[in-house]
DNA sequence: AGAGATTTGTACGTATGTATG
DNA sequence: TCATACATACGTACAAATCTC
């Protein structure tokens, strides 16, 4: 039933009958809507915060993540690049929401570069 | 106290001391051995998942993942690329665990290809 | 083949804490 | 001060799939 339910808010989302920035409704009020428990309204959350798609800001609630500025990194001759999830430990260090991968630039002189991969856009 | 749990299972994930493929004790075990409800293990397994950390197969165990062979996608002039979270088809579609972002190449033709960020790596 | 044990998944409920408005 | 809303933690129960005996 919460997968349900996410696919419920993640049509509404890409359909963009729930714009970038709206609040979704409270856990409780889905809750009752629904007819399901909290806890179960929870887990669609978490889906949906788990793909990046909303982001939560207790006790505020919890709102349709609206798409950062990027820049554009430029992958020189030699360079290579991958993508992954961030540690907890990173996700502060570049104050990411959830959800969002970081991308891991290996530069060709041995060094490397972390980037929030909703910020950034690689180029060459 | 799931975020403990979540530390020290990650913890013993990056050192080694539980290797690639190595299957983490069961909910209920890591629960009593803890002396914390299997609701809360189930959260700090959810948060290792959701780091690519582990896999889990249901009902066989949770596992600590093992890198996937790479192949190398070749980035050509105009083209761009980014990183995102894999919505519940794409996953299907592509075979993949979940915690892994997905790399989307955009050709300079308007074209564009998704790739399981876990199996490939980008260079020029 | 079948029975039973094990393990993860789902869903419910309750209670309390914390931060915002 | 009070109500609201999300976070955390506990408990229970049953389902489904795998493995073992």
């Amino acid at each position: 039933m919460f997968r349900q339910l996410a696919d419920l808010l993640r049509d509404r989302i890409t359909s963009g009958a729930l714009a970038p920035g709206a609040p979704l409704p409270s856990e409780l009020r889905m809750a009752q809507e629904y007819g399901l428990s909290r806890t179960s309204v929870r887990q669609a959350v978490a889906l949906l915060r788990s793909e990046g798609l909303v982001i939560v800001q207790p006790p505020r609630g919890t709102f349709v993540r609206a798409a950062e500025p990027t820049e554009t990194v430029t992958l020189l001759k030699g360079d290579t690049a991958t993508a992954r999830m961030p540690t907890p430990a990173e996700r502060r260090e570049l104050e990411m929401g959830e959800g969002i991968p970081v991308i891991m630039i290996f530069r060709a002189d041995g060094s490397h570069e972390l980037y929030a991969a909703d910020r950034i856009r690689i180029g060459r």
